[in-house]
DNA sequence: GAGGTTTGTTGCCTGTGACAACATAATAGG
DNA sequence: CCTATTATGTTGTCACAGGCAACAAACCTC
């Protein structure tokens, strides 16, 4: 039931029929992306005939995957089809926060149709946080239009993911610790189940839909109540690692300074950068991000100003060695350090000059996020809609009414 | 006349012909790896029919690539023909390094059958390397038996070299800064040529032939009088980011000290265990490597034992952050940092688990490199036998006697 | 030497995409 | 309004790569 999306099998041998669930299957990537294409440039970015663009996409057609509309013209010569992601295949995103569990319904076309948030009092138990997400889902698949079709539920959460099994090796907020997550919340709803670490999917969401779209190598940092968290994406591939512990970035080492992190390591990123020293200085007990921000870009104060001062050289000295690390083309930032790089953006580029090499940091782009609040329900949603684009024709889709539930 | 193996194009659609092409490339890819497969080796890990194997066996050996033998049987059943890399494909290996240039003959079947290294009396410059690179090509070329054919010459550097071009940013060692060295040898050999980073070339190697075999998430770093250079492989591909200067490893900050590394940052691995330091606390005024792996294998003085210690304690931090970072299976040392893994390997481990989460550090294994001085050699040579690899049957050969040379 | 096992070879078949010819739908210009 | 031009969709045919089955060959065991 638990089968994410194996990056394993590379340079094998290729029978001929895998020629045409590899075409299928980059079409539906191109198609799910974009959200509408016309049918001549899928054959141009594609490179094959026109006729077998046509019968290709009448395949993913009969499959119900995409549907074609007749386009207003706009040039010289016949228009082309216009072909869409159905939005009547769906998939549910979790993310299971410290202080609520969050439940989406994302359509292959892109869209977050649905969106329910329960609240808990404190951090819940992973077994509270799959019932509550049990639960949500179960609502909102009853509210699916008939006829829609459910790829399978992925989950963001803000630790440390085994993604082969979707155990949670650690989650220090929430206070889990090897925990089947994936397996749990799979048995409750009788779907397949996809968990991965809340800033990596961030990362391949902005980098697909967000402010890193287009782009093949991207370094995302999100900070939040709960730490420094971050993604990268390399030649277009999402980092994951020996077994997708991959992109800790928060927990970088930059400083021989004693002050332990969230996970209880001295002198990294996390340790030096924090929401809560912000607020403290702000004497806010518990603001939104919104509020944050805004005290974070107005302030005058000397003992603030100091503070920002500090946390923009800190996070310097890390962007720094992600650009050695990676030489990406754009890092994304998320969180309240976006309002840092607001706040003061020459500061934190003149550090990062300083703290990395000049060949590696001259074309660096950095930018904010550009999703929003809606950045990892459709993060999250892209695993189990990876596994739909991979196979086209062979993933199992399941029905919007719970039926024919079989584990 | 300049085209390192591009990355680029990825998901596009596939051409029925592409498939000819791509099982010729994974058969090819695993005979250049293993040197010598079974045909039913073959068969069974590439998936394809048996009929299929033979065909395209024959056209890599109509292709010159490849030769079969027949083996002395082991089991039942009828002995599987031997295929195995040819030795008459051969490519040319450049090492530039401060004190000399050194040129070797690397086969298709992994050997390198000769190598001639021409000291310098200063580090020269580019034109003196290209000029002395040339020489020692047209020397060894002279050498090669008739029908010997020539794929390229692959170059390894110690400095940030722009993958795409050629084109050297910055070899601080050498001095050369914005040098277009790829195109300058390529013009005087009349040779495809290739460059890439000294360290991300020896990660390849270790990947493929030496110590982190068969592994798929490898950190490599390697540490001479050049300063620490490192390599990265991710899920299989070498690390190389938006322009090849990715994995710039040495040149990560683990401390807020303001001692400057060879590039000019603060705070560095490369500014923080330093070859130098240790020469002087033996004081040995020039060592070999094995000299100085000697000295710190044995010594009891307490300046150098303090010395050592803290140089590991600074290389877990380091190697912490790679483990946070990349999750590998496998971390590779060279040069004398593998010398003070062996001296106290309870002390890096200790020092690299308490630097690092323990989901990513627990399955880590660390060695030392396992290709000893041919290490750049195999790894430079690796370069334009992954460009005839990728395309067996369209990558152009030069004859051993220069004689069609066009540009 | 007979039987079993594994592998190489050969001829035929299937499926997939290319290709060309034709049909269709838009614009441009008279 | 009609024609020329351009771009696209559709259809039928074709080439070619790999699968498959039958046979031959080379090994082992008994």
């Amino acid at each position: 039931m638990l089968n994410p999306a194996g990056q394993g099998a590379k340079t094998l041998g290729q029978n001929r029929d895998d020629v045409r669930q590899h075409n299928l299957s980059a079409l539906l990537r191109m198609i799910h992306q974009a959200g509408t294409v016309s049918r001549s440039q899928l054959t141009t970015s594609s490179g094959l005939n026109r006729s077998t663009i046509s019968d290709l996409v009448s395949e993913l057609g009969d499959l119900g995957l995409v549907y074609e509309t007749e386009a207003s013209a706009t040039g010289v010569g016949r228009p082309s089809l216009q072909v869409s992601a159905s939005d009547h295949v769906v998939a549910f995103a979790v993310n299971t926060d410290v202080d609520a569990v969050t439940v989406g319904v994302v359509t292959l076309s892109g869209d977050v149709i649905a969106k329910k948030r329960y609240p808990t009092a404190n951090q819940p138990t992973a077994e509270k946080a799959a019932s509550i997400a049990a639960k949500l889902i179960s609502e909102l698949r009853a509210d699916l239009k008939t006829g829609t079709r459910i790829v399978g539920v992925g989950v963001a959460v803000p630790g440390q993911v085994r993604v082969v099994d979707g155990v949670i090796r650690l989650a220090p907020h929430l206070d889990w610790v090897e925990t089947p997550f994936g397996p749990m919340l799979s048995q409750l709803t009788g779907l397949p189940v996809y968990v991965d670490n809340d800033a990596s999917l961030g990362c391949v969401a902005e980098r697909i839909y967000g402010n890193a779209k287009g782009f093949t190598d991207v370094v995302f940092l999100f900070a939040g109540s709960g730490g420094i968290g971050g993604g990268v994406v390399v030649d277009g591939v999402q980092l994951r690692g020996a077994a997708g512990y991959a992109g800790e970035l928060g927990h970088v080492r930059i400083s021989a300074n004693a002050i332990k992190d969230y996970s209880g390591l001295e002198g990294t990123l996390e340790s030096l950068v924090r929401r809560d020293d912000l607020l403290d200085v702000f004497k806010l007990y518990a603001a939104t991000d919104d509020e944050l921000l805004v005290e974070i870009s107005r302030t005058q104060a000397a003992k603030a100003v100091k503070l920002i001062e500090s946390q923009i050289d800190n996070l310097a000295a890390a962007l720094g060695n992600f650009v050695n690390i990676f030489n990406p083309q754009v890092i994304i930032l998320g969180g309240f350090i976006a309002g840092l790089f607001a706040r003061d953006s020459e500061r934190l580029l003149t550090g990062l000059r300083t703290n990395s090499l000049a060949a590696a940091n001259e074309r660096v782009i950095i930018r904010e996020g550009g999703l929003g609040s809606n950045l990892l329900m459709i993060g999250a949603a892209l695993l189990p809609f990876n596994d739909l684009t991979a196979n086209p024709s062979t993933t199992q889709l399941y029905p919007a009414k719970e039926k024919a539930v079989k584990s």
